[in-house]
DNA sequence: TGTACATCAGTGAACGCGCGTTCACTGATGTAC
DNA sequence: TGTACATCAGTGAACGCGCGTTCACTGATGTAC
C-alpha cells in the first residue's frame, strides 16, 4: 500500500514534470512547435517513454489547454476576491485587468486558447468548464448586482431577445433576457469585447492605431462596466 | 517587345495560379499545413520550380495574407457602396455584416489574418495598408457624420484621452480625441468588438453561450452603432 | 521473513513520413547584329 | 531574314532535418503465498 502509493506519487510527479516542460516549450515557441521528442530530450528520457504518461501529442495539448484556462480563471478569480464584494465596479475591473495581465505574461498560452484553433485538433468536453471561468466571474458579479437591486436589468431593452445568451446567463444566476431586458446579451458582448481587445493587442492589430494599450484598455473596461449597468 | 510581354504575362499568370492553389490549400487545411511541395505537386511541377516565383514559403504566406486582407476589405467596401451615403447606420451595418459574411465563408483565411500570429513569421509593412481597410471604412463613415453634423463628437467624453487612437482617426479625417470627446476611442472599441465577435464565433467560444450567432451579431452591431453616435 | 511471480517504467532501434531549400543541369524562348 | 548569344523556366537529385508512433526488450519495483 505504501509502496503502491509511492509508485503512484512518482508517476503523478513525472506526469506533472512533463507537462511543465511542455508548457515552457509552448511559452517560448508556440503550440505548433511543441514536440514530444523535444520534451523527452529535455527530460533526458527516451521519446517513447513519454507515451507511458500521455497517449499522444494531442493528449498533451489538451492538458496544456485545460491548464491554461484554469490558470487564467484562477488569476481572474483571485484578483476579484481581493476586492470588496459590494463594490461591483471594482470587481469588474479586477477580473478584466487580471485577464489582460495574465494574457500579456503568457502570450503563447493565451494564443493557444483564444487564437486560431489548432488544425486537426478537436477540443474535448474537458475544456468547456475551465474555459467558462472568466465569463462566469463577470456574469456572477452582475447577477449579484441584480440580486442586490443595484443593477437594473430593464435599463436597456434594445435588441432584447430571449435565449440569445441563455447558457452563460442561467448557469450563474443572471436572469435570462426577455422582451424587457438585454442584460444577458450585453454581458456576453462585454465579455467578447474584453477578449477582443486583448487579442488585438497581443496579435499586433493595435499597432499604429492605439498609442497606449494599457490606458486604452482601462478606459474601455469602464465603458463596458457602464454598458452592463454597473453603478 | 511583344515577346517579352508574352513572357511577362505567362509569368504573372503562373504566379497567380500558384497563389490560387496555395489559397485553396490554406482554405481546407489551415496555414500551418501549407506546404510548397504540395502546391507544386498539384500544379504538376517540381517543387524547386516554385522558387522561380516565390523566394520562400514565408513570401508565399505574405502574399496570401495581403490577399486575404484585400479580399475582406473589398467585400466590406463594396457592400457599403451599395447603400445611400447619407444613411450612416445602413453603411455601418453593411460594413459589419459583410465582414462577418466574408469571415464565415473563409474561416482559414480569416484565422490567418486575425488568429494567432504564425510562429516565426514577421509581417512586413506591405500588410499594414490592406489590414486597415475595414477599420478605415468604419472611421470614414463616422467622419462623414461629424462633417455633416449628424454625429456629435462631444456627446460622450467618458475616458476621453488625447492621442489614444490617433493613428486610425487622423488617417481618414476623424477628429482626434481631446478632453471633450472620446469618439475616436469609441470607434476603435467598436472596431475591436466587431472582430472580437467574429473570432469568438469562428473559434468556437460562443458554443453553449450564444444560441443564434447571426441574430446576436446583428443586435450587437446596432448597439455599437449607437455607441459611436450614429443616428 | 523469503522466495516465485507479475507488474510496470524506461530503452533503443526502427518505420515511414514530409518538409524547405540548394544546385548543377537541360532546353526552350527571346535578343542583337 | 538568319544566325550567335544571352536569358530564363523548369528538372531531378540530393542535403539535412525533425517528427509521431510502435515494438520487442531489459531491469527494477511491488505482490502473494
Amino acid at each position: 500500500m505504501t509502496a503502491a502509493g509511492t509508485r503512484a506519487r512518482v508517476r503523478a510527479e513525472l506526469t506533472r514534470e512533463i507537462a511543465d516542460v511542455a508548457r515552457r516549450h509552448l511559452a517560448s515557441d508556440g503550440a505548433a512547435a511543441l514536440s514530444l521528442r523535444a520534451v523527452a530530450r529535455e527530460l533526458g528520457m527516451a521519446s517513447s517513454a513519454v507515451y507511458r504518461y500521455f497517449p499522444s501529442r494531442d493528449d498533451l495539448l489538451t492538458t496544456l489547454i485545460v491548464d491554461a484556462y484554469d490558470a487564467l480563471g484562477a488569476a481572474a478569480e483571485q484578483a476579484e476576491s481581493a476586492v470588496a464584494r459590494t463594490d461591483l465596479r471594482a470587481r469588474w475591473r479586477a477580473v478584466c485587468s487580471a485577464t489582460r495581465t495574465w494574457a500579456v505574461a503568457h502570450p503563447h498560452e493565451y494564443a493557444l486558447i483564444y487564437g486560431s484553433p489548432v488544425p486537426g485538433y478537436a477540443a474535448p468536453d474537458t475544456t468547456t468548464g475551465p474555459a467558462a471561468r472568466v465569463g462566469e466571474a463577470l456574469s456572477r458579479l452582475i447577477a449579484d448586482g441584480v440580486a442586490a437591486g443595484t443593477v437594473d436589468p430593464a435599463a436597456d431593452a434594445t435588441g432584447a431577445d430571449t435565449a440569445l445568451a441563455a447558457g452563460l446567463a442561467v448557469r450563474v444566476g443572471l436572469p435570462a433576457d426577455d422582451p424587457g431586458s438585454s442584460l444577458a446579451a450585453r454581458t456576453v458582448l462585454a465579455w467578447t469585447t474584453l477578449f477582443g481587445m486583448i487579442s488585438f493587442e497581443l496579435f499586433g492589430h493595435t499597432h499604429n492605431v492605439v498609442a497606449d494599450n494599457g490606458r486604452y484598455f482601462d478606459d474601455a473596461v469602464e465603458r463596458l462596466a457602464t454598458m452592463v449597468g454597473l453603478p
